[in-house]
DNA sequence: ACGCCCTTGTGAAAGCACGCACAAAGTGGG
DNA sequence: CCCACTTTGTGCGTGCTTTCACAAGGGCGT
């Protein structure tokens, strides 16, 4: 059979369309209250920050929602773009880790406001279990399972120190927890079916400072690259 | 002349490279600290979690630094991606925002340990300049340009709300800071010297969300395999 | 009702990135 | 000294991304 007439916009969208939808949706949502109603590729791509043909064909995807002449319905871009990440429904979040990162997450606002909300904040340490951190209890990271089996938590975020982020990841895993945002900076393993993004703040840092250095350079420097005991080259 | 060029690499790394540097890096630290002397590229692939003819490709273009049978010197290798990254100076860096997350930020013992220093910690409300956070007292921010002069900031981390975060990186571009690592949740506009990453907690779990939404939708319509299923993604 | 003009949606081309598979190069044993 | 074995470095095919360029579609003024 040809499935593919079934369904007007093929299921597979591009992991880098994927990538970028959550900005034009940041976009759109700041042109609506701005009382804007309809909106041409060239004008969102620009607050996007992205080129307009790349904007045109990553919603050509989701389906045909533009009219030709005009542009794009705002509020109807939004809500599309909205279904298709998933966040016409709300999403339950637990944080582990109640330290300084944990805290600041818990404190920010931009959660709740795009349909996540953080249904526990964990930690293992019995100092800090109890604690009220934004109209919040820490709770106890032996409460993990419970938690996200009560809460129908489906995205865990690891705030812990390196060493025990695996740990808690599998403990997220086992829990079935198949979504997982890491700040720790390791390496996690994790079964195929598990989802894992990273934010890594140090690696960031390496990256502006490995251009920062190109643009100082200029030319090529090529300081005598020997060092003790490894072969020289040349 | 024609020696075997000394040249070892080729100015113009691959972006997709450079961003998988800090990963190496971080995972043959890790390996230095056990003791361990050399790696193969299978190994420190698994540990960096990525494919070995990726890492071997990678590590190509910085030069010939492994040993045929044999594998790679650790601390070699280590000292070679430092360098290459321009880890062997220090950086001087400036956030802008005292609030839950610059103050995080400057918690974070991760900075000092990789060649990142802050320099400033600085914010617009006078209810929090004067402030001490992690050894450091906020500055007022219209000190920002003489700060950035007088401690030669090169990397400008944004930690305000999203309204201000333009403001500040105008005024960063503007005191010659050519490296922005922002937080804000708005897309900066500027120059094309300028380098600017962002690092957006929203978009990530809105990412998260659309993936899990596919999951949970009826079927396996895409196996998970083939996206960002298992290992972390660059 | 007609045609002009604007903007979308999309082939096609070019550019990157990835990973396989293997020759080359070096090690260590006999 | 030679050979068997290990692991690197890379040529090459494949698939994904980006960008260009334009035909098709739709609104609007006359
Ligand atoms: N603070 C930052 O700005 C920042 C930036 C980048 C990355 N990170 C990373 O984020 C993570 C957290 O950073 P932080 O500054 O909040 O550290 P932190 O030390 O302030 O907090 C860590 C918290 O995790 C808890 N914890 C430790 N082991 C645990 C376990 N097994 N189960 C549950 N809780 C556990 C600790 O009790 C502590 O409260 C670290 O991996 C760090 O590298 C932090
Ligand atoms: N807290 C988080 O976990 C988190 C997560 C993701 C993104 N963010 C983003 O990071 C930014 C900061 O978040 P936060 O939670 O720390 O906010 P916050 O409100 O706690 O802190 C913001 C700080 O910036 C200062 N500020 C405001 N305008 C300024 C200006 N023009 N110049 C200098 N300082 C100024 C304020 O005085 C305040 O101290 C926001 O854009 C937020 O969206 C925060």
């Amino acid at each position: 059979m040809t499935p593919r007439s079934t369904r007007p916009r093929e299921r597979g969208i591009p992991e880098a369309t994927v990538a970028r939808l959550p900005v034009y949706l940041r976009a759109l949502q700041g042109l609506a209250e701005r009382g804007i109603l309809t909106v041409s590729s060239e004008d969102l791509a620009s607050a996007a920050g992205v080129n307009s043909a790349k904007l045109r064909k990553d919603l050509s995807h989701l389906g045909s929602y533009g009219t030709r002449g005009v542009g794009y319905d705002v509020d109807y871009l939004v809500y599309q773009i909205s279904r298709e990440l998933g966040l016409t429904q709300d999403w339950s979040v637990a944080i582990v880790g109640a330290g300084n990162l944990g805290r600041a997450l818990a404190n920010y606002g931009g959660f709740g406001t795009r349909g996540f909300r953080i249904a526990a904040l964990l930690d293992a340490d019995e100092g800090v279990v109890g604690d009220e951190v934004a109209g919040l209890r820490v709770g106890h990271i032996d409460t993990l399972e419970d938690v996200v089996s009560a809460e129908r938590v489906s995205i865990g975020v690891i705030a812990v120190p390196a060493v025990a982020a695996q740990g808690v990841c599998d403990r997220f895993v086992e829990a079935g927890v198949t979504s997982v945002l890491n700040f720790a900076p390791v390496v996690l393993n994790v079964p195929p079916a598990v989802d894992v993004r990273k934010v890594d703040l140090s690696i960031e840092l390496q990256i502006l400072a490995f251009h920062a250095q190109r643009k100082a350079d200029g030319r090529a420097t090529a300081p005598p690259a020997g060092r003790i005991g490894a072969k020289e080259k040349a």
